[in-house]
DNA sequence: TAGGTGTGCAACTGTGGAGTTGCACATCTT
DNA sequence: AAGATGTGCAACTCCACAGTTGCACACCTA
């Protein structure tokens, strides 16, 4: 079964990501992210730029990492993180064909009331 | 400016739709939305299908109305509230925008560094 | 006019998470 | 070897939020 092939029903009733949600619904998160995407770099080099402690942000990157959003380097002393834009992109598939899912039962259940509701 | 061409970089630097993450890494409200996605109901209705208790639901179903994510409509003395898929699918756009954001950027700073570091 | 059903509001508890400080360990440099 | 820099772990505080109970109000119906 190919990666990107979900279905619509199935990605709703197995249970949606929450956790991946739950990583991307921080303010701080998001920051750490946008600095990564300008260029990688370290959870020190990160605290350079940024209002937070360097253990703050450690945190953060430690559940970005987990929600597979960053990938983390080793390089010497110093770990380098990027972001994963992959796993951003499946999710963005799986919300699209959750909301298609929820249209096309919608639209099924307001046929059907037409039918009974309203015969003309 | 269409409602689906979202630039890359703005989605990502004028903030990321955080309320609304915030509003989907949460299991009790991904359950109301199945059970809305099967068929609309009211607050009531829901309790009685959900191991929570009414008032419980009600909050999340304010919180779901702010986000966008389902309609309410008033109907005599009760509440009908259904799920709205268009608000998903932006998202989804958004999230997707994003992701080939950080992938351009990462690729453009790797090709850089092929030329300075690797010059052959 | 009652009685039942559906909502709304307010106060309270419990818990998870964000951020901090402090310290120990690893690694690069001189 | 010694200092400097980067990382990791642990304990603590603070606060937002999920969930509860209790009560008041609105709306249908007998």
């Amino acid at each position: 079964m190919p990666d990107g092939d979900i279905a619509e029903v199935g990605a709703v009733e197995d249970g949606a990501p929450v956790e991946l949600f739950a990583a991307l619904a921080d303010d701080s998160r998001w920051q750490i992210l946008v600095e990564l995407s300008r260029s990688p770099a370290s959870a020190s080099a990160l605290a350079g730029r940024l209002p937070i402690t360097r253990q703050a942000i450690a945190k953060h990157l430690r559940v970005l990492t987990d929600a597979g959003l960053v990938d983390a380097t080793k390089s010497g002393r110093e770990v380098r993180y990027e972001p994963v834009g992959a796993r951003l992109s499946q999710v963005a598939r799986q919300l699209d064909a959750i909301a298609r899912g929820w249209d096309r039962r919608l639209e099924r259940i307001r046929a059907l009331a037409e039918d009974v509701g309203d015969p003309s």
